[in-house]
DNA sequence: GTGGCTCATCGGTTTTTTCGATCGTCACTA
DNA sequence: TAGTGACGATCGAAAAAACCGATGAGCCAC
């Protein structure tokens, strides 16, 4: 005793307060009229009240049975609209999603990506974090994010990626700097050098020094900054130069200081940008199918920004 | 497949979310890890989506399974609502009641009744419809009102009646009237008389004349009221005389009529007042309590109403 | 690798659901 | 007043499901 009533009981009893009728009700839910009448004989033990009046001649709702009736109406169409809610997220691209994007990236993607995501799939809604990788990272195995957008490799367990581009770096120069003036740039001239760099944390920082096979040794400068338009600023005043990633050059992010850049001779210059995600991710075919949108309209397409095959 | 998601299944995955943990989740609603995790799994399948991102350290809601939790705990507490609803009115004499109340009763007694029932009973909610009994006894069968309150007997099938108490009828004259100078009034004595009475359609026209042994044709007056009042309005006028119910002496409707009213000397000259319900009424123990209430504090306690025992 | 913890899966048992057939009641009719 | 038809309630058997304990597979920590 004391259970508590079942959707096909409420069922039930919607079927028999529209009808009135036991029989035509029964045959309306598919069922044998025993069956209904079982049904509502067991609703109203359940809930400890008589329902409906049955005469031979004519069913009747007592006043409980019609608010019952009512609010059974409204379990069944929450059930419904629930119901409809999974079909509708069942749809690639939409519905929620958290996304978390590295401060070097978020920039200078997401406000083109948002916009096209905004354009061509309205129903998606894509919630930003942007923080550190590390911090990402744990907000990802937390539950807290859904999807990282970061620059790979970046260690982490139990985690799948998707390298989606690569992103070269270029060197960032005063005006009259010396490495402005030889043939060709090559990673090996960065030697002895002032190069500024991001401060610990920022995964830029280590990817750059990777890439130019160079040891955080190898700094002769300890300023360190905490965002490129800190750092362009370093640069502008003559403290130094840098590595910039060539996305952020699609932005006035050097207008006005006169900064110069130049792209090196060499191949393998470069961060990979790419998507992280849980490995038991319940949305990964999702997860892919934004990734492809990323490649797609998410960058400018120049030189410089490799689009990779699908792993 | 398609079928519905069941309460069961709603009710698992609330627990899962609480617990983060089927192990747990299944403890707390007193099932196995495996119909717990079977049950997931169902609705997961009949919803078509994936609600929770097992591995085999931590679960965790996908974005899905967060709404649907939301949406879950929702509708378990609107069945809990329901439940706690007809709780609630399994106590007498709460609710909603709608009852019938013959035009001849309603001034006279509903005024003192309704204000007693509100102080002691405020969770009852009595609706009134006022109407002649044939209207009412219609309305009740077709399951627009609960119950009646009226003169009985009255005609109806399938109903049960319980008589509350008598009224007597009480002789309305000018004064001046030879009526009011004879030394016992008998209903005899009406014969002859321009007796007034209410039109056809009112119960209290027949009842009186039964009261009186008369017949219709004995009425030598072809003016009928459509209300006490009007009838009140002719015997001041000195259009003839009438009877009235005792209960309407509570109110003022004598007042500057100069009327005068005077008891019958013989026993009997009277209505009975009861409330009628469909035999198959599911509240028919409130009704009688109701029916309580109504000899108890309906009226005021004078000569003239006798309190009936229950029948 | 090994042990421990997790959720998924598998058979077998118990419980619940469902159905067709039948019963009792009621209103209407002959 | 007995017969008839319609209705909901009830019953027993069959079918479906829910449920459990045991086991399996994946993962992490040591």
């Amino acid at each position: 005793m004391s259970h508590p009533p079942t959707l096909k009981q409420l069922k039930y009893l919607c079927a028999v307060a529209e009808h009135l009728h036991f029989g035509r009700a029964a045959r309306a839910c598919y069922i044998s009229q025993s069956t209904l009448s079982a049904g509502i004989q067991e609703l109203e033990e359940h809930l400890g009240v008589l329902l409906l009046e049955r005469n031979s001649k004519r069913v009747l709702l007592t006043e409980v049975g019609r608010e019952a009736v009512v609010r059974s109406h409204q379990i069944l169409n929450a059930v419904d609209d629930l119901a409809a809610l999974c079909e509708r997220s069942a749809l690639p691209l939409s519905g929620r999603m958290r996304l978390g994007v590295i401060p070097t990236i978020a920039p200078y993607l997401l406000p083109r990506l948002l916009q096209r995501l905004r354009a061509e799939h309205p129903e998606f809604q894509l919630f930003i974090r942007e923080d550190l990788s590390q911090h990402l990272v744990d907000a990802l195995h937390q539950g807290e994010l859904d999807l990282l957008l970061l620059a790979i490799p970046f260690p982490a367990d139990g985690v799948e990626s998707l390298p989606l581009f690569d992103d070269d770096f270029v060197l960032a120069y005063p005006p009259q700097h010396p490495l402005g003036r030889i043939a060709q740039l090559h990673s090996r001239d960065l030697r002895g050098q002032d190069l500024l760099l991001l401060e610990e944390g920022h995964c830029l920082r280590g990817h750059a020094l990777a890439a130019c096979r160079l040891n955080a040794s190898d700094l002769s400068v300890p300023y360190q900054a905490t965002s490129l338009n800190t750092l362009v600023q370093m640069v502008a005043n003559g403290i130094g130069i840098t590595l910039l990633p060539r996305m952020a050059l699609d932005t006035p992010i050097l207008a006005g200081t006169g900064i110069r850049t130049r792209a090196f001779a060499e191949d393998g210059v470069r961060r990979t940008i790419g998507l992280m995600w849980r490995r038991q991710a319940a949305r990964s075919e999702e997860f892919r199918l934004l990734g492809e949108f990323i490649r797609q309209h998410g960058v400018t397409p120049t030189e410089g920004r490799t689009p990779l095959k699908d792993s």
